[in-house]
DNA sequence: CCAAAAGTGTTGACCGTACACCCATGA
DNA sequence: TCATGGGTGTACGGTCAACACTTTTGG
C-alpha cells in the first residue's frame, strides 16, 4: 500500500468492553484487575490495543473470548473517548463496546484463571482511568435501547419464563414492574414461543419456559410496528 | 510523558462529518469534491485527520468550522468505521459524527470557495470510500433520535412556524402528517415560546413565530417526561 | 367573495394502568 | 388446606388518528 499520508499523526487506539451479565437478580458486570501500569492491580473494563490487521469489531470479540470463551456475542460500540490525558501513560484513544452475553454460557474457568470477576452494578469498584464514564454511558444506552430494541434475550439463557425475563427488565430500567401487565406487553408482540416445558423448583406451579422467535421480530420490525416495553 | 506502550501498533486516524441542513422543504447535506488522491476530485465528506493535540469532539468543529464558519455546532459521533481497506490509500479508521446546522447562518462564502455544496438528501451523488454507509447510518440515527429528543430545531432558524417545523419533520420522517394533531401534540409539551409575530408572504393568514424553549424542555425532562414526536 | 393556509373542536377506537381474582402445586 | 407465585379478566381514563369545522387575509 502507498503512503498517501505519511506526514499525518499516527495514534495508539485502545477497544474497551463493558460486557453485562444477569444473575436472575442483579445485572452485573465483568472487571478484571489490570496487569501493567499505569493503575497496575486496579479495577479495570477488559480491553486491549487496535491491531493493524483487524478492524474493531474483530479486536473487541477478540477480547471478548479471551475473557470468556463466547465467540458469538452481542456487542456494539457505542462511543470513542478521545481526552489527550485520558490515560496517563501515553495518549491512547479508546473505543468503547458493550456486550451482552449469558453468564453461565461464559467459561468460568477461564474468567477465574484471569482473575475477572461478576460484579453487580450497584456495587461497582472505583475504575482506573475514564473507565467509569464508559459503564455509566452503557448503562444509560442498554437503558433506552432495551425499550424498544430486544436486547434483553441476549442476557437470558435460551430457554426463560415471562417472570425471569420482568426481573431482568426491571434490573435494567431499575424500577418495579406490573406483572399482569407486562405478560400481556410482551405476549401481545409475538415474539415469543412458548415451550411445553415448566421451570421447576422457584416456585410451587411453575412457570412455562419461553424461547425469543428471531424470525417472529424480524416479521414485527418489517411491518413498521414496534417492540416496546 | 513516558512510553508506556512502545510496542503497539499506531493507527491513522479520521474525523468525517455528515452535516444536515434544511432549507425550508428539504434535508441537505454539505458535500465536497475531495482535493487530495486518491479519488481526488469525487464527491466526499468534510473530514480530517486526528491530530495530536486535539480530542475528537475538536477536531470535529474544526473541520465544521473551516467549512461553515459555525462555531457552535450540535455535532455527535456516531460511529466508527475500521475496515481494513476502507481507504484505498493507506489503512484509516474513520469517526463519523452528524451536525446539525443551520443553513442560513453558514458562511455562504466561505462554503462556496471550498467548492461545498448543499445537496438535497435524495439526491446524493456517489461517494468516495464509505462515505454513502455513513449517510445512511446518520439518516437512520436522526430519524430515531429526533422522534425522542428535540434535535429538529437544530435545523431551523431561531424563529420558526408550526408548519415550518412540521415541514421539516415530514422531511426528515418521510411521510406526511396531520398538521392538526401535529400542532396539538408539540404545543402540549409546552416546549415552545409563542412570539407576538406572524411569518409573512407565505400564506395569507400569516403563522405565528415560536421559539424553542431550552429551560422549558429542561423542566419537561426532569419530570421524567418525554419529548416525542 | 373566494381560495388557501392557519388554527380549533369533536369523535370513536385503542391502549396502558390498576387491581381483583382464579389457578396450580409443594409443603 | 394454605401459602405462594403464576396467570387471566375487567374497567376506567387518557391518548391518538381522522376529519369536520372556523378563522384570517391577499387577490
Amino acid at each position: 500500500m502507498a503512503n498517501f499520508y505519511s506526514e499525518e499523526p499516527k495514534h495508539l487506539l485502545a477497544v474497551d468492553c463493558v460486557i453485562f451479565g444477569f444473575d436472575r437478580e442483579q445485572l452485573k458486570l465483568l472487571l478484571v484487575k489490570r496487569v501493567r501500569p499505569p493503575e497496575k492491580d486496579q479495577w479495570s473494563l477488559m480491553g486491549d490495543f487496535l491491531q493493524d490487521n483487524e478492524n474493531l469489531e474483530f479486536a473487541a470479540q477478540r477480547i471478548l473470548t479471551k475473557w470468556t470463551g463466547l465467540e458469538h456475542v452481542f456487542l456494539e460500540q457505542f462511543h470513542n473517548f478521545s481526552d489527550i490525558n485520558r490515560d496517563p501513560g501515553e495518549r491512547v484513544l479508546s473505543v468503547a463496546f458493550y456486550a451482552l452475553i449469558k453468564i453461565e454460557d461464559s467459561d468460568k474457568e477461564l474468567t477465574k484463571r484471569y482473575g475477572a470477576e461478576w460484579i453487580d452494578i450497584d456495587k461497582i469498584p472505583k475504575l482506573i482511568f475514564d473507565h467509569a464514564q464508559m459503564v455509566e454511558m452503557a448503562l444509560e444506552i442498554i437503558k433506552h435501547k432495551s425499550r424498544f430494541e430486544p436486547l434483553g434475550f441476549e442476557l437470558l439463557p435460551e430457554k426463560f419464563t415471562i417472570p425471569q425475563l420482568q426481573k431482568l427488565y426491571e434490573a435494567i430500567f431499575q424500577q418495579k414492574l406490573d406483572s399482569a401487565n407486562f405478560r400481556k406487553k410482551i405476549l401481545s408482540m409475538k415474539v415469543l414461543k412458548k415451550l411445553n416445558e415448566k421451570e421447576k423448583g422457584v416456585s410451587k406451579r411453575g412457570a412455562f419456559y419461553f424461547q425469543f422467535d428471531q424470525g417472529k421480530y424480524k416479521k414485527l420490525h418489517e411491518s413498521g410496528l414496534l417492540f416496546e416495553i
